[in-house]
DNA sequence: TAAATATACTGTACGACGCACAGTATTGTC
DNA sequence: GACAATACTGTGCGTCGTACAGTATATTTA
C-alpha cells in the first residue's frame, strides 16, 4: 500500500473531526431524519456512514445543540431532528471560526506555493 | 460561563485536528526550528503552544513526514527540520483534500445562509 | 411467494492527536 | 543576581469519527 496514501487518509480521518459536525449542524435549520440527511449530504459532497450519523446525532441532542421527536404517523417510525436555540448559537459560531480557519489556511498554503 | 463558548471551544479544539498539521507541514520547505516556526505562524495568524508543536514535529519525523538535524553552531543548540519527500507527496494530497472539503462546506454552509 | 435490497435506527469499543501540563537547560536583558 | 526569553523533552488525557455488530420492517425483485 502506498505510504503517503496511509499517512494521507489517517489525516484525512483528523479534518473530518469538528467538519463532521459543522456540517451536520449547518443542515438543520430544517428538520431531518438521519437516513435523508446522509442521502442530503451525500449530494452536497459530504460522505458520512450511518454509523457515524446516528451516535452524532445523538450526541449533539445530549449537547443541547439538536432536539429530536418521533414521527410514527408514516408506515415507517422516523427521528427528527431541529436545531435547538443554542445549537443555532454555535452553529453561527462555529461557521465564522470556521471562515476564519479556512482564511489562515489559504494564507499559509498560498504563502507555501509562491515560495 | 456561557454554554455555547464552551461548546464552540471545544468543537474549535476539534477542527484544528488534521489542519495544524497541515499548517506545519506548508510551512516546511524552508528548514525550520520549532521556536521560530512557532513565531511563524503566530505572525500568520495560527497560535499554536510549544507543548503542542514540540510532540508534533517528532511525531512527523518519526512518520516519515519530516527529517530533522542538529545544528549546534550557535551559542544555541537548534533542531532543525524540514520536509520529506514523502512529506512533499503528503503535504500535496492533504493541500487537495483540504481545498476539497472547503469547498464542500462552502457548499453546505451557503446553502444554510441562503435557506 | 420468497429472497434480496432498501430504509431506519441503536449500541459500543478503539485509535489518533491537540492539549495541558511538568520539566530541563542556557542565553540574554535589566 | 534576578528575571525573561529562548529552545527543547516527556507524558497522560479527553474527545470524536470510525468501524463494526445488531435489530426491525417495508419495498422491490426474481
Amino acid at each position: 500500500m502506498n505510504e503517503a496514501s496511509e499517512v494521507v487518509s489517517q489525516l484525512q480521518q483528523e479534518l473530518r473531526r469538528g467538519v463532521v459536525v459543522l456540517a451536520v449542524l449547518s443542515q438543520m435549520d430544517t428538520a431531518s431524519y438521519g437516513y435523508s440527511l446522509i442521502q442530503r449530504l451525500a449530494e452536497r459532497g459530504l460522505e458520512i456512514e450511518e454509523g457515524t450519523l446516528y451516535p452524532l446525532m445523538r450526541r449533539l441532542e445530549k449537547q443541547g445543540l439538536l432536539a429530536s421527536e418521533w414521527d410514527t404517523t408514516e408506515t415507517r417510525p422516523r427521528k427528527y431532528y431541529r436545531l435547538s436555540p443554542l445549537g443555532r448559537e454555535v452553529l453561527a459560531q462555529l461557521s465564522a471560526e470556521w471562515s476564519g480557519t479556512v482564511a489562515v489556511m489559504n494564507r499559509l498554503l498560498g504563502s507555501e506555493n509562491h515560495e
